[in-house]
RNA sequence: GCUCCUGUCGUCUAGUCAGGUCAAGGAUUCUGGCCUCUCGAGCCAGAGAUCCCGGGUUCGAAUCCCGGCGGGAGCACCA
């Protein structure tokens, strides 16, 4: 049977089995991470993510964190919190950062349940050291870093590798006691000389570093390398899963060296592939420069694609998981378009958010020959109305009224032409100038705008309303009036400026408000 | 240059390991329509992918094999 052609398959199965060709499309977008492998070789799942706290976390960390997270819920494991600050001299550490890394993580709704910081457990690098140095899985090399690279390169040993354990014991005390000088000695763990990938070749595990820590000031001068305390962490604490960039995959490499020298089982390593957005700046050391020059306000300038930036312009944490767990943990490089993350955004908080006016660039619109007053009932969501109203009174003086309209709605107004103020009344324009328009009553009923295919255009009674502002995502202010009601919101509160956009109350008093999407 | 990873609509993603139900599904975006006192939401329709290219295996390949090409990362006494 396997044999027939496509075509005679086709007939044998209508003829014999006529509901298989009943098609079952509709297949559901996947919400969940795919199962991690090998789970049963560990007692329990440890994950674990390893921020320096050089900088604020942005959205390219918000993958690994979320997959951990993510992980470690699922198999009820643990999630690890480890900084790494072992390099005062080339990354320093910045002291707030530690707690505002908590922070960030607190907000994403990360559960922390171990929490690490590498440059309190140096004596304990130490000793390790010391061990591989005495079961001779590692040397103290005095080369010149150029002399020692061109050995490499050709697959030789240098010759401190072979001295004999005392020899490199002593070494490793001179290293300690001040005798060596900053860059004059290095610890190599002993890899395969002839290792195709000159990069993992007897890579250097510890350094000699006189520049003060932040944290631990002078106390230590022989400091760990990221592969060597990673290495060592890693099994110490218990990580069975470890998650991060594929850049650090030549890493891997290095650390199952140490981890092989010490016996140990090396955990299971998930890359994941370097994230990008179209708009927005997700480079650490460029935002650090960036804000140390003046160029962005801080950490959450919204410019930026820090998590606090990203915050400030109200997406939801939910957002940010939803967002990773759709692209999942691939090793592929991807580039996150803010359509993405807007539309899922919106999705979250359209349901609650509430709606007003806002008048950007207030234009004094008056109308005549207005009939009767009007009590105006702006529902606070068009979906649910038992949320209630916003009500404004229209009492006309001699049949007239002012009114503000928004500066960007002069546009569609043409003498002659209809306008709804919306749940008001249509008008017909008579005329416009740049600081002014004139209308004249034309009817009440909605039905009539919408068949005249009239604009809908929101509005605020002349003297009401107070001012406020909008902060945009490339950092400029829209300046409006806003409805007094806004006032009664609370900081963080997401609502919507109808015809404007979804935002977020940074403050209260004055009111400030951040753009997030239309 | 060397080492490694990767390649499905503009973007994100499903399918690839276990070849046929995929003339490729979903999301987003855009367009048209309906609905709605928002340019929000909802509903309907449409646009958009020769599954990187070329060979091979097979009755049959997005899926397997080989060769190209493209993209990315690493090659620090940084993490």
């Amino acid at each position: 049977m396997n044999s027939w052609t496509q075509e005679q398959q086709q007939r044998f199965i209508e003829e014999k089995y006529p509901e298989l060709l009943e098609k079952k499309k509709v297949k559901e977008a996947k919400k969940t991470l795919p199962p991690l492998e090998n789970v049963d070789k560990w007692p329990m799942v440890k994950t674990r993510f390893a921020p320096n706290p050089d900088g604020a976390l942005h959205l390219g960390s918000a993958e690994p964190i979320i997959f951990c997270d993510e992980y470690a819920k699922m198999y009820d494991g643990h999630f690890i919190l480890r900084y790494e600050d072992t390099s005062a001299e080339v990354k320093p550490p910045i002291l707030e950062m530690y707690d505002a890394i908590l922070e960030d993580l607190d907000w994403l709704g990360v559960k922390v349940d171990e929490k690490y910081i590498q440059s309190d457990r140096i004596e304990l690098y130490h000793k390790y050291a010391v061990k591989v140095l005495e079961e001779g899985n590692a040397y103290v090399c005095t080369c010149e870093p150029e002399d020692f690279r061109e050995l490499y390169m050709k697959s030789c040993a240098c010759p401190c590798r072979d001295l004999p354990v005392e020899e490199q014991l002593k070494r490793w005390n001179m290293m300690l006691d001040g005798t060596y000088k900053k860059g004059d000695a290095v610890v190599r763990i002993k890899t395969d000389l002839n290792d195709p990938n000159p990069a993992v070749r007897d890579w250097p595990a510890l350094r000699i570093s006189d520049v003060e820590h932040p944290r631990q000031g002078n106390k230590y001068r022989v400091w760990p390398l990221y592969n060597f305390s990673c290495g060592l962490d890693d099994h110490l604490m218990g990580v069975t899963h470890i998650i991060r960039g594929k850049e650090h995959d030549v890493n891997t490499t290095r650390q199952r060296w140490l981890q092989k020298h010490l016996g140990w089982q090396y955990p299971e390593i998930i890359n994941v592939g370097r994230l990008g957005l179209e708009v927005g700046i997700l480079s650490k050391s460029k935002i650090r420069a960036g804000i140390e020059e003046g160029t962005y306000s801080g950490w959450d300038d919204p410019r930026l694609g820090t998590l606090k930036a990203l915050r400030k312009r109200g997406f939801q944490p939910e957002t940010i998981r939803a967002i990773m767990i759709h692209i999942g943990p691939k090793p592929v490089n991807v580039t996150i378009s803010w359509d993405n993350i807007a539309a899922e955004n919106r999705k979250l908080i359209d349901p609650s958010a509430n709606r007003f006016f806002f008048i950007s660039t207030p234009v004094k619109f008056t109308v005549s020959d207005i009939p009767t007053s009007h009590v105006a009932k702006l529902p606070l969501h068009p979906d649910h109305p038992e949320k209630g109203t916003r009500d404004y009174v229209i009492t006309p003086e001699n049949g007239s009224f002012t009114f503000n309209i928004s500066g960007s709605d002069l546009e569609k107004l043409k003498v002659g032409k209809l306008v709804r103020l919306m749940s008001v009344m249509n008008f017909e324009v008579t005329e416009v100038s740049s600081g002014e328009v004139k209308a004249r009553f034309h009817s009440e009923e909605y039905q009539v705008a919408r068949e005249a295919k009239a604009p809908f255009i929101h509005w605020l009674p002349m003297g009401v309303g107070v001012e406020g502002k909008v902060i945009m995502p490339d950092a400029s202010v829209v300046k409006g009036l806003i409805e007094e009601q806004c006032l009664d919101m609370k900081i963080d509160e997401m609502f919507q400026f109808e015809r404007f956009g979804f935002c977020r109350v940074d403050s209260v008093e004055p009111f400030v408000a951040y753009y997030s999407h239309k």
